[in-house]
DNA sequence: CACCAGGCAAGTA
DNA sequence: TACTTGCATGGT
C-alpha cells in the first residue's frame, strides 16, 4: 500500500466536506423508521419514499404491531409511491416477520448484536442486500458498516481509484480498511458521496465540473 | 411523450 | 462465478 492511497479517502472527505458542507440527510426519527426506510428506498428517489412514509404515517402503521397487523396486500398499495411495491410489502413482512420469530420481534436487541453477526443475519433474510444492510447497521444500529452505494462505485471507478471491476464488498473493505471505525464520520462521508453523486456524476462519462476537478489521478489498488 | 432514478432475487449457462 | 431479467413509481 503507497502513500497516495492511503491518503486518497481522508482527502476526498476533506475536500468534500470543505465544498459541500455537513449532510447529515438520512430522513428518518427511530431505528423502526430506518429499516421501513432501507427497505422503500431500494433503487427509488427519497422523494418517492417520503410520500409512503407519510401515508403510512396518516394511517397508523409506523409501528411493527401495525405492520404485523395489515395484509400484505393492503400494505403494497399504501407503499405505491416507492415503486417495486408488491415486492417491497414481502421485504417489509418478511423483515418483521423474521424479527419475531428469532427475536420475540425486539429490535433493539436485534441490533444490538456484535456487528459482523448482525451483518450476516441480515444479509440471510429476504429482500436485504448489502446496501440495505450496511444501512440499517450504520442508521438504525450506529456502527460503524461503511455503505457503498451506486454513486460511490460510479465516482471511484470513473476516477481510476479503484478496478473497473470492483463491486460492492471490495469497495467497502477499500474504505473500512482506510478509515477510522466511526460512525458519524461514515454517515457523513456517505452522505457527501450521495449529494456529489446528486450533483455532477449520474449519466456523463467523466466528472467535469464537479467539486472534485481538479483531481490528481490516483493509481488503481 | 421519452426518459430517468439506481437494489434485490431468481433464473440461466 | 457472472451475467440477465423482472419489478414500478413520480418527476423532468
Amino acid at each position: 500500500m503507497n502513500h497516495s492511497r492511503r491518503a486518497l479517502l481522508p482527502t476526498l472527505y476533506d475536500r468534500l466536506f470543505q465544498t459541500l458542507g455537513p449532510q447529515t440527510w438520512w430522513p428518518a426519527d427511530t431505528p423502526f423508521e430506518v429499516v421501513v426506510g432501507a427497505i422503500l428506498t431500494q433503487n427509488t428517489a427519497w422523494r418517492n419514499v417520503r410520500i409512503s412514509i407519510s401515508l403510512l404515517r396518516e394511517n397508523g402503521l409506523l409501528s411493527q404491531g401495525a405492520l404485523r397487523a395489515i395484509p400484505e396486500g393492503e400494505l403494497a398499495l399504501l407503499i405505491r409511491s416507492s415503486g417495486y411495491f408488491n415486492q417491497k410489502a414481502r421485504r417489509l413482512k418478511a423483515f418483521f416477520g423474521h424479527l419475531d420469530r428469532h427475536w420475540q420481534g425486539d429490535l433493539n436487541r436485534f441490533l444490538s448484536q456484535d456487528m459482523d453477526r448482525l451483518r450476516i443475519e441480515l444479509l440471510g433474510m429476504h429482500g436485504i442486500g448489502p446496501e440495505t444492510a450496511d444501512s440499517i447497521i450504520l442508521y438504525a444500529a450506529e456502527k460503524p458498516s461503511f455503505v457503498v452505494d451506486a454513486y460511490t462505485l460510479r465516482i471511484f471507478s470513473r476516477h481510476g481509484w479503484v478496478p473497473g471491476k470492483t463491486r460492492y464488498e471490495a469497495l467497502r473493505r477499500f474504505f473500512m480498511e482506510a478509515l477510522p471505525a466511526d460512525v458519524p464520520l461514515f454517515k457523513e462521508y456517505h452522505g457527501l458521496l450521495v449529494r456529489l453523486g446528486h450533483l455532477h456524476c449520474r449519466k456523463k462519462p467523466h466528472c467535469s465540473g464537479c467539486p472534485l476537478e481538479p483531481w490528481p489521478v490516483t493509481p488503481n489498488v
